[in-house]
DNA sequence: TATCGCCAGATTGTTAACAATTCTATTGAA
DNA sequence: TTCAATAGAATTGTTAACAATCTGGCGATA
């Protein structure tokens, strides 16, 4: 699997037509074009893929097993939409899952891997050069630090786990998810050390530091919430006003 | 809005077929009445389960997404079998997300919850008294004690993680996969000293003794492991000497 | 004898119609 | 004006038939 980024599927060629919308459909959601909360109507989809409702209804099932649709019988299927507390929820489970995906990448990483992994953040630190701007791309690039990591572990199950279910509820998030939110420097510094201790194959540290990573990333988070609720509750008082 | 009986949730009841065709699936797979790597072909359950191929379809989707079933394309589905080695990562998954999960049952589980688990502890000690025999349901006891931990720890992404994805996997592999296996004694001591860090709501001292006590029970899988391999050779070698 | 290609049966993928449920807008009464 | 009831439309759940694909056995050929 040598493709330039993880995130890119390699599609086999015998591709069923629910695949197809699987794709479609997720691929819809993490770009905003579907937007979280938003209803999905099965008739109208089926009509936008060109297909039927069968292979439609497939992929929702599917999307609700990576936890970004959600079902109500009867009722129908909605875009995830997680509340705040839900996304602390998720940075407790990427701490656990990640810390111990990178001490098994220390150990089961190949040294071209590691090799790839320090000119990627090589990379990233010119990117920061030229500032701003191009913030989708850094995040983007952020999350294929941590998707290297994910591949380099060889434990297929926390491989899938991370890749294929939670990275994707963080695209889906990802101006608030990104771990170099605001302070983009000291990020790539503690992306730096990890690596060290990944090419030391000192597992022990590389869990240490990846967990302290995500923490960091949390707190930076919850400081912005606070700064939102502020904000929010601002822009409330205006409207009373008005 | 509707009458205001509607709004009172009645969970069991109001099932759609495929629902229940997911449930039944689910507990015969658990239960080993569909083994591991046997072929699930839709129009022989369709018929056992008195529904069309529709909901059937529905439930295999959703059973794929708890990695109970794999499916590939127009060669149908199979009950998950897994190797030693998958095996062996689901411990490591184990590891991380139960750590992370026995950290914050110390800091939010009830005191209610916490004397519940203590006297679910005392009546394991009074089961393993009356020895083997009973195996099944020491097993059954033991995911008890980590299912409990989940439900404490307030995060609904590990507890669904855990509870809903892992453990039935575990339950699957259960004669492989009980923490106690070989040494009930020692684990119910290990589970003692866990409650321990509970009740001093010392979430570090909880994560560190799960993840130990994960590790012991993956090291005797292991060791178990060695002598299985051993025994199948030796037949293996009988069978040529026949 | 081994290998290849082909055919029949079975199985999965897809579609469209039907049934059951929910949502919406209108009406009528307090 | 507000609220509740209701009828119709829209949506989801389910079924059965049709299409595409795979499996396994048979015989022809080298």
């Amino acid at each position: 699997m040598g493709a330039t980024l993880a995130s890119i599927p390699i599609p086999s060629t015998v591709q069923t037509l629910a695949d197809q919308v699987f794709e479609a459909l997720q691929s819809a959601i993490i770009t905003g074009d579907l937007k979280p909360g938003e209803k999905l109507r099965e008739p109208e989809l089926a009509r936008r893929f060109g297909t039927s409702r069968g292979p439609l209804r497939d992929a929702l099932r599917r999307l609700e097993g990576r936890h970004l649709v959600t079902n109500t019988p009867n009722t129908g299927a909605r875009v995830v939409s997680l509340s705040h507390g839900q996304l602390l929820d998720l940075y407790h489970v990427r701490e656990a899952l990640e810390g111990m995906t990178c001490r098994l990448a220390a150990e089961h990483m190949t040294d071209s891997e590691v090799d790839e992994l320090a000119s990627l953040l090589d990379r990233h630190e010119s990117e920061i050069q030229r500032k701003e701007g191009a913030e989708y791309f850094q995040q983007e690039g952020d999350l294929d630090f941590h998707f290297r990591i994910a591949n380099g572990c060889k434990n297929d199950l926390l491989r899938s786990a991370l890749c294929e279910d939670h990275y994707q509820l963080m695209r889906l998030y990802r101006y608030k998810f990104s771990s170099r939110l605001g302070r983009p420097r000291r990020a790539l510094e503690e992306h730096r050390m990890i690596l060290g201790a990944i090419r030391d194959r000192d597992g022990e540290l590389a869990e240490l530091l990846m967990r302290r990573h995500i923490r960091n990333a949390r707190k930076m988070f919850e400081k912005n919430l606070e700064g939102d609720l502020a904000k929010q509750d601002a822009t409330k008082q205006d409207s009373v006003n008005k």
